[in-house]
RNA sequence: GGUCACGUAGCUCAGAUGGAUAGAGCAACUGCCUUCUAAGCAGUUGGUCACAGGUUCGAAUCCUGUCGUGAUCACCA
């Protein structure tokens, strides 16, 4: 369809020149949003170096030529508001159709513009901190970052979906913490509760004795907040913790393990009850010291600057921004040099790394990046992006994760939705016996489609009610159009054969409707992975949805008697089948065959 | 205050490169299961595209300003 269109393009300019010898380089053609005027239009008014006149004149001239030129594929024309539209012969969409046939159904081979020679695409996303259990805000991240990779990779990148866990930090010490004082000698086994549950609860107990502590404080000496920080007690036994951590202490190393192995435990039922995966894992426990090493090196080099009270900045717009802390010990951004620099040493060329990771870290990412600028890396800033998002509200707020109040867990989420989708089966189908699985499948499309279909630059104002919709454009709308042409496709025993010229008007609105739209698809591909934004080609995917359910519930297809009718729509049918199986793998929505 | 997002139907959202009469879903109200799976289809109702200017043949879309909402500007991550 691109060659088609380019094609007119070309046609349109040369006519132009040799009309009027007036040279442009491209001339504006779309698909007719009306069907009643036609499928293509050229729009002459977008030549605006032609008078009214002219351009009536130019138009029917270009009209006539094109006409005869493609008899094959375009029957008729009208001239309108200075839009020169086309119509579409029937042959036109028989040869989509033959072509798919031909290509035994093939559809790698029909779109055939997927070629980016392999170019590495690293994809950072999810990056949990082991303190507690992934709650919505994670989901999002790795909804955007798992669809955009699929994207990618569809288009021909290599590409690796990369996780970094940051399981080192003064959160992971209020964790060790928090056991030693609150919880010692306790496991996830005793409380009989999820292992990454239970850290969590460690983090939030000690947040919330600091915060009581915090208080005591300040309403004792009569100080704000800030001031009575720097009289509490427990951030000094954290930060002595993180101060002996990063020296080795074996003590602090152990409990250090085992918290970290319950939230990776906890972690991968997640992961996996929502087939998010990875190909590759990177702890900041180990990448760390790589950017301690690189900041010492650029003190030397005059890149970052020693302060008198030993900690080591960057200046940023003519502010300080804290590199290392004057204790040594290294902060967030130091990790994230360290990690980067890993990257680069482990894959030789990076065409683009991609960091999925909430708005609410922009600025963070203009420093890091202006780093990279400053210390000469063999990466480029135009090959470094943020991918940001905006955040997943509760009740009509940010979500503050710290003292575990109005958090809600994915995997609390996945237990409603589950329940949700079995009570509301049984309203609508009597029988529920070993559907588990389905259900379960259907719960896990629902949840991740309600994230997945929103643009990342909206705030997702997060509420059960809507979340457990199950009705219009859900998840399971996608999945049960899968499953009605599936079901067709079984029950059909006929074979296929090529449509002749003869029967080509028997194909009709509805069938084109889905035609069309199928052929936009490379396209939709592309805007969606160069805008970063999955939700293009999850609304492409409602959108072609919708095309085909119209097109079931007003055409019968096996019960009827024109076998050459028939023909037409079974293929039709197995193209869907295809491409719908292709998205659905994309989007991470269980592809389910039997309702 | 600086920077960055967002503002489209009662609610939730689509509207790429400016194009013709701004589209879906939910909610409300009508129809359609003896016929390939009704979590569906067909239809009705619902709009000053936040506001004001500008750019041009043409603006929800681009530019400027105003208002509203949110994020951010840490020896947190």
């Amino acid at each position: 369809m691109n060659k088609f269109i380019k094609k007119l393009n070309k046609i349109s300019i040369k006519l132009l020149y040799n009309m009027y010898n007036i040279k442009i380089e491209k001339i504006n053609i779309l698909y007719t949003k009306n069907y009643n005027y036609g499928d293509i239009s050229i729009i002459i008014s977008s030549i605006f170096c032609l008078k009214d006149k002219e351009k009536k004149k130019f138009g029917i001239y270009l009209g006539n030529y094109i006409i005869k030129k493609f008899k094959k594929y375009i029957y008729k024309y009208n001239f309108k508001n200075n839009f020169l539209n086309f119509f579409l012969t029937n042959y036109f969409y028989i040869e989509i159709i033959n072509k798919f046939l031909k290509l035994n159904f093939n559809i790698n081979k029909f779109i055939n513009d997927v070629n980016n020679n392999n170019k590495l695409i690293i994809i950072d996303y999810s990056s949990p901190n082991t303190n507690k259990p992934l709650h919505i805000g994670h989901l999002r991240n790795m909804l955007i970052g798992n669809t955009i990779s699929n994207i990618y990779y569809e288009l021909g990148y290599k590409v690796i979906k990369s996780q970094i866990i940051n399981d080192r930090g003064i959160h992971i010490c209020k964790s060790i913490v928090s056991w030693k004082l609150f919880f010692n000698g306790i496991t996830p086994l005793s409380y009989n509760i999820k292992s990454d549950h239970f850290v969590g609860k460690l983090y939030f107990k000690f947040e919330k004795e600091l915060n009581k502590e915090i208080k005591n404080i300040s309403y004792k000496y009569n100080i704000n907040n800030e001031k009575a920080k720097k009289l509490s007690k427990l951030l000094i036994i954290v930060n002595d913790e993180l101060v002996k951590w990063e020296n080795n202490n074996t003590n602090s190393i152990y409990i250090w393990k085992m918290i970290n192995l319950w939230a990776y435990k906890g972690f991968k039922k997640t992961y996996n009850a929502l087939n998010i995966k990875f190909d590759e894992i990177i702890y900041e426990s180990k990448t760390y010291i790589i950017g301690k090493k690189i900041i010492n090196k650029g003190i030397k080099n005059k890149i970052f600057f020693l302060d008198k009270d030993k900690s080591v900045y960057f200046l940023f717009k003519k502010k300080k921004i804290i590199l290392l802390r004057s204790n040594g010990t290294s902060l967030y951004i130091t990790q994230e040099i360290g990690t980067l620099i890993y990257r680069l040493k482990k894959y030789k060329k990076i065409h683009l790394l991609i960091y999925v990771v909430g708005n609410e870290q922009i600025y963070h990412f203009n420093i890091l990046f202006e780093i990279v600028k400053k210390i000469n890396l063999s990466i480029k800033n135009n090959n470094l992006f943020h991918l940001s998002y905006n955040s997943v509200n509760f009740l009509g707020k940010k979500i503050k994760s710290r003292y575990g109040k109005n958090i809600i867990f994915i995997d609390d989420l996945i237990d409603k939705m589950y329940i949700n989708v079995i009570k509301k089966f049984k309203e609508k189908k009597k029988k529920y016996n070993n559907k588990k699985k389905i259900l379960k499948l259907i719960s896990i499309g629902a949840i991740k489609y309600q994230f997945i279909k929103i643009n990342p630059n909206k705030i997702i104002d997060f509420n059960f009610d809507k979340c457990l919709e199950l009705k219009g454009n859900t998840g399971i709308y996608i999945q049960y159009t899968y499953v009605r042409i599936y079901s067709i496709l079984k029950k059909n025993k006929n074979k296929y054969f090529i449509i002749k010229k003869k029967h080509i008007n028997l194909i009709k609105k509805n069938e084109k409707d889905i035609l069309k739209n199928i052929i936009e698809y490379p396209n939709i591909i592309n805007k969606s992975a160069y805008k970063y934004d999955p939700s293009i080609f999850t609304n492409y995917v409602y959108d072609l949805s919708k095309k085909i359910n119209v097109f079931y519930q007003n055409n019968k297809i096996i019960n009827i008697k024109n076998i050459y009718k028939k023909n037409i729509r079974l293929i039709i049918c197995n193209i869907i089948l295809k491409f719908l199986d292709k998205s659905m793998k994309i989007l991470g929505i269980p592809i389910i065959k039997k309702i």
